[in-house]
DNA sequence: TAATATACGGAACTTGGTTCCGCTTGCCAA
DNA sequence: TTGGCAAGCGGAACCAAGTTCCGTATATTA
């Protein structure tokens, strides 16, 4: 299964064959950058028309043909798998950023948590296209947890910090409110979950003393 | 939503203007016999590929035309939901039927037990395809319910009578069961539901005094 | 800078759903 | 019995989406 962002597999390349040790075969920067770009350009695809997006429209949207998607992902699957890692990774490592560069740690959480439904989008096709191969959904799902929950946490404590919300807010709990308010009422026009989850992230706020 | 097996609805056809209630406009004789075609066929089409199974193989096993399934079932639930009832009342009916036709009241409940199971394939299948529509699927389950389980308890007292089995047992408990073997390890190709219904079924054997 | 492996794009092919229309056939009235 | 005709039929044609393949372009290395 493509296994982005970690250090490339031990694939026996074009080596030196000093070393026993397979040396990184790096791939070519155009590729990387494709590479990248479809994971955007999937990510993107996927919140705007869900995860039955057509493959011909995610490569339009990365500005690639729709080869380049072949070779990267071969099947839907895996370029699933990939997008949902990337997002879990990006979600993470949004959370410092959004702190610094938010008025306040609220509106850092409130605009994580706008990731972080973005990001759930993905996580329910996920759970669809994965019915068999559930092992590596658990993974997944192990992973995500160990990733998202701190960060979560930590602009949790921020806005404690601040002031602006009471502290002892559970991160988990916070995210599984968030994650069951996208589930209830899928699809149905009546239903906004994203207004829902504002009101609740609303709802944290203190009254300004 | 095609509504089989029941009287005709209330289309205003080139009635002779009399009485307000339209006359019923009986469909052509070819007609009623191509539907029943298709429902066998595509009941046959479910459970040997399963609810996706192409349109064209379905009117390919019952000798038809494309043209012909899309009239009579505009869309793929239409036609799903129809093979559900038409199953139902099948089973229903076939019954008292094995029962005649059987050697013993086990063996008709085993071949009983069988047709069942055919038709949990489609049951599974409607399940999925009916996400969106969730009112029409509750109530063909209650007609389901309505239908099978005294079916199925009329042939447990059955065997019960003659001594084959234990009396006592509870046909919607053993419905549930069977069931429950159907669902799991669905699609691993190590899990052979129908034998594990065989052995529940033969458990129910008492030895021979 | 030349040589070459790598990667790219997108045309072509495959598969499956959906529509449409000319032909056939059951039904009814005369 | 037969003629008229609306209901119904078949399947070709069309459309949408996935998948493969190969000629072309380019990053990399010598």
């Amino acid at each position: 299964m493509a296994d982005i962002d970690s250090a490339p597999g031990a694939g026996t390349g074009p080596g030196t064959g000093a070393g026993s040790a397979a040396a990184p075969p790096r791939k070519r920067a155009d590729a990387r950058r494709n590479e990248a770009a479809l994971l955007d350009a999937a990510a993107a695809a996927f919140v705007a028309s869900g995860v039955d997006v057509p493959v011909r429209d995610i490569a339009a949207r990365a500005g690639v043909g729709v080869g380049t998607i072949y070779r990267h992902f071969p099947t839907r699957a895996d370029l699933i798998v990939a997008v949902y890692r990337h997002q879990v990774e990006a979600c993470a490592e949004a959370g410092p950023a959004l702190l610094a560069s938010s008025s306040t740690p609220h509106a850092a959480l409130a605009r994580w948590i706008g990731l972080f439904v973005d990001f759930l989008v993905t996580k329910h096709g996920l759970a669809r296209a994965l019915q068999s191969d559930s092992a590596a959904f658990g993974s997944l799902h192990a992973y995500f947890l160990d990733r998202l929950v701190p960060a979560c946490a930590s602009l949790l404590g921020a806005a404690a910090a601040a002031g602006e919300i009471a502290p002892g807010t559970d991160a988990f709990e916070l995210m599984l409110a968030v994650g069951n308010l996208c589930i209830g009422g899928e699809g149905n026009p009546r239903y906004d979950a994203r207004r829902m989850v504002g009101l609740l992230i609303a709802g944290l706020r203190l009254e300004a003393a």
